[in-house]
RNA sequence: GUCCCCGUAGUUCAACGGAUAGAACAAGGGUUUCCUAAACCCUAGAUUUCAGUUCGAUUCUGAACGGGGACACCA
């Protein structure tokens, strides 16, 4: 693959000597492809010099000064080529090596068992989903992990609603969730409204630790395994598949015991029976390792955890994909590992996301004022199958691209007011419309009339006789170039809202070409097709990257 | 009270300190004997305020205002 880019970026240090300039895709495509501000940075520089000098070179790009800013054009065989290596690439095109060698675990998704799978779920799974393709596409070795929590006060909670409510013995998968929502719901506003219910959730707590009531076992064990088995449907259908399955109850007494050994050698502390981690040394908070009653907290668990990752996988980076409540938090225990396990030293991230929230207030499963991802996904399918007249196969891969590009076009920090009726859009930029993008390109090519191709299974133009492109042709190829290096930037920023943002350029800008030329039939139709070929298959693998499919016709 | 994130058209979102602040939805108008109209074209519309740094600020700094979050035995 070609990096024009850092191609540039030593043309310039070779003209100017000055190293790492900043060249960027330019602003706008009448300032050409790149563009560079190395003369508005150094003012003795003389843009005009430098562009004679780089167009005094046999190079893939051509240099033009507009005011202060130097701005780079591909040239047109270049363009042509990188066409070609769309189609000699297929599905592996715009992949990269620039990880490899790079083990990263993502973990994400961790719902809680007993609790709502909510939309808030569902942007963290779609998140991490794509953050893990992203980065296997620029070459690192993935790890998807699910750190679920099957243990805690949240567990006793729902318990103590099972106690109250009664059990009811549900063979539905989704009615056992909906049920499993309801008891949660109860137990925790009995929990924060009656002292004695707090007591009994309290009670029940360390039972589910130390497993001594056989009746309270078999509930749990009962009902977890519902929640884990209405997980795995809901990772199914939005097409992720873990490499591996962390509990918080087999974190719990490791973590324990590490915190104690921390304990000894002073790097934890004793406060008001509770171990304690002292981040208000590091300008942080402290945080409770150990509760006064002898139980792990979560910050106890999750030391745990890390021995657990680090030991197995011994990745050179684990990035946590949890919601921005836990910032300071992650902070703290990020910090305390540094110490208690110093090889998690500067290999552990959090990556925040925003919360979704619903435009009619705020979400909480406490009170069971929640949408679930399920409910989204059935819902965005219903509209899809009531507009349009295509199968439910298609319509379930449509509502599913709906829903993950609603959440991945929007940068991660933001939070997302969801609105049923406006958030799964069809239209515009959105998911559908770039599926329906791939399903015109499927549909052009599959009618093009002629039968000749060459031994790779295209025709290639022949660059000689092509007519001069039009504006709207051009604008669609100069595009495409882009795609391998969107791919890295997004990868690294974890940005997966800049790939959106590409690929809906992209195809908004094939669109018009589309409306404008005629393609089958025209004078211009070899290149055009591959045009069409080239748009089509990197649509499709952008959107693979974004965890959607894109269905041959809708 | 301390700390963190956020504040851009009516709404939901973009914009490594760089060129004329981009879209979508909603509003108004138009395009189909022609390869998929889930499309395309046109119109109107925005940087919370006040200072500062800079050749240049939506972006950085400070203050104010507004929204959200964290701050000891929840996860």
């Amino acid at each position: 693959m070609s990096n024009y880019k850092d191609q540039i970026v030593r043309v310039l240090e070779k003209a100017t000597g000055i190293k790492n300039s900043e060249v960027d895709f330019a602003s706008d495509s009448q300032f050409g492809d790149y563009s560079s501000n190395i003369c508005l940075r150094n003012k003795d520089l003389d843009p005009q010099k430098i562009a004679n000098e780089i167009n005094g070179k046999d190079l893939q790009f051509s240099a033009k000064v507009v005011g202060k800013f130097i701005n780079f054009w591909l040239k047109k065989d270049i363009l042509i080529n990188n066409l070609i290596q769309i189609d000699e690439g297929k599905e592996d095109y715009g992949k990269g090596d620039s990880l490899k060698g790079k083990k990263i675990m993502f973990e994400f998704a961790h719902p809680n068992t007993h609790k709502a799978f909510h939309i808030g779920h569902l942007r963290n799974i779609t998140t991490g989903e794509t953050l893990s393709r992203l980065h296997e596409a620029i070459g690192a070795k993935v790890i998807r992990a699910n750190y679920q929590g099957d243990v805690g006060l949240h567990i006793a909670k729902a318990i103590y609603g099972i106690e109250i409510e009664g059990f009811e013995d549900l063979k539905d998968i989704k009615k056992r969730a909906e049920y499993l929502g309801k008891v949660y719901a109860k137990g925790a506003t009995a929990y924060e409204e009656d002292e004695e219910a707090k007591k009994r959730v309290g009670e029940i707590n360390l039972k589910i630790y130390d497993k001594s009531d056989s009746d309270i076992n078999k509930i749990y064990e009962e009902t977890r395994k519902w929640s884990l088995d209405y997980f795995d449907e809901i990772y199914k259908r939005v097409y992720t598949k873990f490499n591996r399955f962390y509990f918080e109850s087999e974190c719990a007494e490791s973590g324990k015991l590490i915190a104690l050994e921390s304990l000894k050698n002073g790097i934890l502390e004793k406060s008001d029976g509770a171990v304690i981690f002292k981040g208000s040394k590091y300008g942080l908070h402290d945080r409770v390792f150990i509760s006064g009653k002898g139980v792990p907290t979560y910050e106890g668990k999750d030391l745990g955890l890390a021995k657990l990752q680090f030991s197995e996988y011994d990745p050179d980076l684990l990035v946590h994909t949890v919601g921005p409540e836990q910032t300071e938090y992650f902070k703290v225990i990020i910090k305390a590992l540094e110490f208690i396990l110093p090889e998690t030293k500067g290999r552990e991230i959090h990556i925040p996301y925003g919360w979704v929230k619903l435009k009619e207030g705020k979400m909480s499963s406490r009170t069971g004022n929640v949408i679930l991802g399920e409910d989204i996904l059935d819902q965005a399918k219903e509209k899809i199958l009531e507009s349009y007249k295509i199968n439910s196969e298609i319509a379930e891969k449509i509502a599913v691209g709906a829903v993950k590009y609603s959440f991945l076009k929007t940068g991660l920090a933001q939070e997302i007011a969801f609105d049923l009726k406006e958030s799964i859009s069809l239209e515009g930029n959105s998911g559908p419309y770039l599926q329906y993008t791939v399903a015109r390109c499927n549909s052009v090519i599959q009618k093009t009339t002629y039968k000749v191709r060459n031994p790779k299974g295209l025709r290639v133009p022949n660059l000689q006789d092509l007519p001069e492109l039009t504006g709207k042709e051009l604008s669609v190829l100069r595009k495409l170039s882009q795609f391998q290096e969107i791919i890295t930037i997004a990868a690294k920023s974890y940005s997966p809202n800049i790939l959106c943002e590409y690929l809906y350029s992209l195809a908004s800008k094939y669109n018009t070409f589309y409306t404008k030329h005629k393609i089958i039939g025209s004078e211009n139709e070899s290149f055009r097709v591959l045009l069409t070929q080239g748009t089509g298959q990197v649509l499709k693998n952008g959107l693979k990257l974004l965890g959607i499919e894109a269905p041959e016709r809708m």
